[in-house]
Parts: C-alpha cells; structure tokens; sequence
DNA sequence: TAGGTGGTTCCATTATTCGGAACTTAGTTT
DNA sequence: AAACTAAGTTCCGAATAATGGAACCACCTA
C-alpha cells in the first residue's frame, strides 16, 4: 500500500490537476506500479487514467517500462526536482551553516519548511554518519506535534494559522501530544513569548529537540532548524543551552536567503564532469 | 514545430504538455521569476500563460511569493523529488558500492543514466570532500563528449542511438571533443570492443576520467559509472588499471538492481471488485 | 492628471477531455 | 482446443474545459 497520496483530498483544478494527482499516486508507490493497480486505487475511470499516464509518459514525467508494463517515475521529474531543491529550498544555502552547527554541537541537525500543515524536512545533517541526504530529506510529517513545526506555526499570521488548524486532524502520537486546537494555541503562544520551541516527546516517545524557526526581517517564516536528542543523552534544559547558537544559525540563514533572493539571471551553466 | 531552445522541450500533448513546458521554463530560471519576465520568453499568450502559471500555483507545483510577485518551485516537486529519487535512480542501490570505490581509489565516482541524447548525474562521490549531493546529482550533461554518455551511448540498441545522433547537435567543447557522428561512431565500436570509455579531455581540458557501463544480463543499459582526474594527477593508463574495479562495481549494482526491481513478479494476489 | 507598465478578469468560441462500452491480446482453466 | 478471464487499448458522441483578444484594475512615474 502506498503511504501518503495526494492530501487533502478533493483536488480539482483542470486536466492538470488530474495528471498531477495520478503522478502523486504513482509517487506514492515508491516501486514500479502497473495498470491495473492504479486503477484498482484512483477514481478515474479506466480510459481516463490511460490517457492521463499516457501523457503522463510522453511527458518524460513517468516513464513505462515495456517489459514489465510498470509505470516510473520519469527523469523530466527528477531534473525537475534538482531545480526545485535549488531555487526554493533552503537548503543550499544553509546547508553550510548547518554543518557547522551539527560540528559545533556534536548533534543531529534537521532543516524543515513548512507545506501547509505539514512540515516537510528538506535537509539533515547527522555529526555521527555520514550525510545520507535523501533518506531524510523530502519526508512529511505533522507539523502540529514536531519541533520545527510548531515553531513555524507560531511566528504565522493569525489568518494562515487558523486555516491550517481548521484543516488539521489530530492525532496522539504519544501521551505528550497536544492533540487539540486550544492547547496547541497555547503552546503556539508560549513559543512566540519563548522565541523557540521544544518538543517534549510529542511525536516519539524518548525523542526530544529544541527548534528555531528562520524568520525574515519582515517576521516571515522562512523555516525552521533543529537540533534532536534521545532523552538518555540529553535534558530539556540542556537542549535550551543551546538556543543561543541556534537562534544565531537561524539568523545568518535568514539574512543570507535575503541576500540571495534575486541575483543575476543567468541560465544554469553546465561545469565538471566525468 | 517552433523548437524552442529550452532543455527537454517534448511540446504538444495538450494542456498538461503546456503546463509541464511551464514548469520547465521557470524551473530553468533557476531563481524567482516574476510574470512579465516569463511572458517575455513565453510563447502563450499572456491570458493562457496566466491560468497556467495559477493553475501550476494552487496545485503546489509553483509558489508564488505575493510580496515580489514572483514564482519559484513549489514544495510538491521537493516532495515528489524523494519519491523520484527513490524510485528511478540507480543511486539508492548503487550508493553503498559507490562509496565502496570511492574509498577503495580515493578518487571521485560519478554515477549517470541517460535521458535521451543527455547524461543525467544521478550521483556522485568525492573522496576527499563531504558528500555535498544535490550540487551535482540533477545536472545534465551533453552525452556525446562525457565519459559516462559515450559508455551508455555505445551499449544502445542501433534504433535508439540513431535516433539519438540523429537530433543531436554537437559543438566542440575542447580541441579533443569528438564533435561529429562519425568520429562518435567509430569510437563507439572502440567501446563496445573495449567493454569501457575513456574522456580524454573531451568536455573540459584537464580533465579525465575512466567510464564503465552499467547492464543488466540482457545487456540493457542501466547507467554509467566514472571516476574522474585531473591530468596533473593522473594519466590514462593509469585510470586504465581501474578498470577491473569500476567493472565489478558496475555488475554488483546491475545485480542488485535486477534483484530490486521486482521483489514481487508474481500477480497480485487480491482481488480488485468495481 | 495623464501615460505607462505589470497583473488580473471576462466571455463567446473552439478544441480537448471525458468515459461507457466495445475490442484486443495474453494468460488460465475446463 | 475451446472457453473463460483479466489486463490493456481504442472509439466516438457528448460534455466540459481551455483559449486568447480585449477590457479592466492597481500601481508607479513624470
């Protein structure tokens, strides 16, 4: 079974909108799917699914390897996927600085961005292994019980905020989950009074971090850092010792994003090779 | 029939073609594009442009960033952009061994699949620096004066390559590309017969690299792996000598991929009903 | 205030998409 | 071999969505 597909749901929005949802359907797979497996899980009818990855497929977004007759993701998508981690993650350029937070603290570093209602990790930098990026990197999670997604939530406009809490479906990941509006909001308060939020095993039991959202100088947020932690090898407040350094990341990560916002245009050069 | 210049322009295909072609566009700015710049290179009229631009929008492919009013990448294609990786690249399934060579010849591996007539680095190792993954993986690359290309190209089915050749423009990178079909040619069949390619400073002066097909039993071409040197630190015949570890390398990950490609051949043992 | 530019909306026309159903393979069972 | 079955593919009139010229709005700047 797939995992996530499309949320939300109710997606309308064209033609395009439903080649969109079936390329999320195959997403969600995560191996090569065939025909009748979509059609089994999709509300489109069977011509209609057919002509939607045939498009799809002649669109180099899919690819359908005629052999097996098991459609893929195609290679349009993943160039495509280069150019959005480039343009409008963070990533690239915090990455640096995370380093060099993750080496300075001897912790792992997560860098989220915030999709909605849900927090989307688009970077990880672990001091122990090696980098192991995409492992991470692209996962989805609830942002309403993770650090680096209550710290987004707070420093939203009050507007934003209640759209995506009205949409949210709580769920009590562990006994320490807020699994409510209210307490949430009271949380959410607590973080903007604080500057930086915790997270006290509310998504995984032993599982606690300390999370800084980046903010623009407007107050916008950008997205948020954090550094996790077992319980057996490391305190809440000890996890707090580490705000200043956190905070000072978020900052140059933020001004640098700033500064970075509209350089030359110039069309993406082509350099080393092998 | 107007061939536009931008990379991957597959155009027709209806509303879903243009929408993708829209994508591609603003995704090759590589930076936040405001409308009238697109509209500038964009052969839709403004009001169609427009609509794709919203539908692309509120379907998450594109964010739209109301203080500049500029367009970037959306979050979906981050998130589809692990799904992808996952799925179609060999790097998951070759990364361990990648690694393993790396280290074994201190020196820096390549990893590509073909994407018509261009290389597609899907990843990459370096031995003395950190991983830094993303800065290369997603590039693309002319096929025909890159190691990893010409090794794909050669191992092609006749049909396909022709088919190739036949769209490809070249253009003379260094006084060493080989900037014609036929010289291509004959070098391909050096390749066959010598089972591996060399880049004898074809696409960069200084650089050189040892490139070895990836197969499966059928001799279906899967990728290409390469280790790349500088002539100041290596000759030919020395990247030569590697030739047998790059092979083995090669075939561990051809296994594995075939091994991974269906873990489960056998039909579906539930029933679809409606 | 007049003129310009970048961005958004309208709406009658037109071309595309829709999807039920029929058809074609290919694979199994009797 | 004939009879079934399931997967994949094509058809085509009806329904719907895309089109794009032009008007409109919201700013700037002079």
């Amino acid at each position: 079974m797939p995992d996530d597909l499309s949320p939300g749901g109710a997606r309308g929005d064209g033609t395009v909108g439903k080649a969109l949802d079936v390329l999320d359907q195959v997403a969600g797979y995560g191996r090569p799917v065939r025909f009748a497996e979509l059609q089994g899980t999709s509300t489109f009818p069977k011509a209609t699914l057919y002509r939607l990855l045939q498009t799809l497929t002649s669109q180099g977004m899919l690819r359908l390897d005629r052999e097996t007759g098991a459609y893929t993701l195609g290679v349009r998508l993943v160039r495509l996927a280069h150019a959005a981690w480039q343009t409008t993650s963070l990533a690239p350029v915090a990455r640096p600085h995370i380093d060099a937070l993750s080496t300075l603290l001897g912790e792992t570093v997560h860098l989220a961005q915030l999709d909605h209602a849900q927090v989307l990790y688009v970077d990880k930098r672990n001091a122990a292994v090696p980098v192991e990026m995409y492992s991470q990197a692209g996962k989805v999670g609830p942002a309403y019980c993770t650090g680096v997604g209550k710290a987004m939530l707070a420093f939203l406009p009050a507007s934003e905020l209640s759209g995506i809490l009205a949409q949210q479906s709580f769920h009590r990941f562990t006994e320490h989950t807020l699994a409510d509006p209210e307490s949430l909001c009271a949380e959410l308060a607590a973080i903007r009074a604080r500057g930086f939020a915790y997270d006290r095993e509310e998504h995984e039991p032993g599982i606690i971090c300390i999370a800084m959202p980046i903010l623009t100088e407007g107050g916008h947020v950008l997205g948020a850092l954090s550094v996790t932690a077992t319980t057996a090898r490391r305190s809440l407040d000890d996890l707090a010792s580490l705000a200043p350094a956190l905070r000072k990341t978020a900052t140059h990560i933020a001004e640098e994003t700033a500064a970075w916002r509209f350089p030359d245009r110039t069309p993406q050069p082509f350099s080393r090779t092998g």
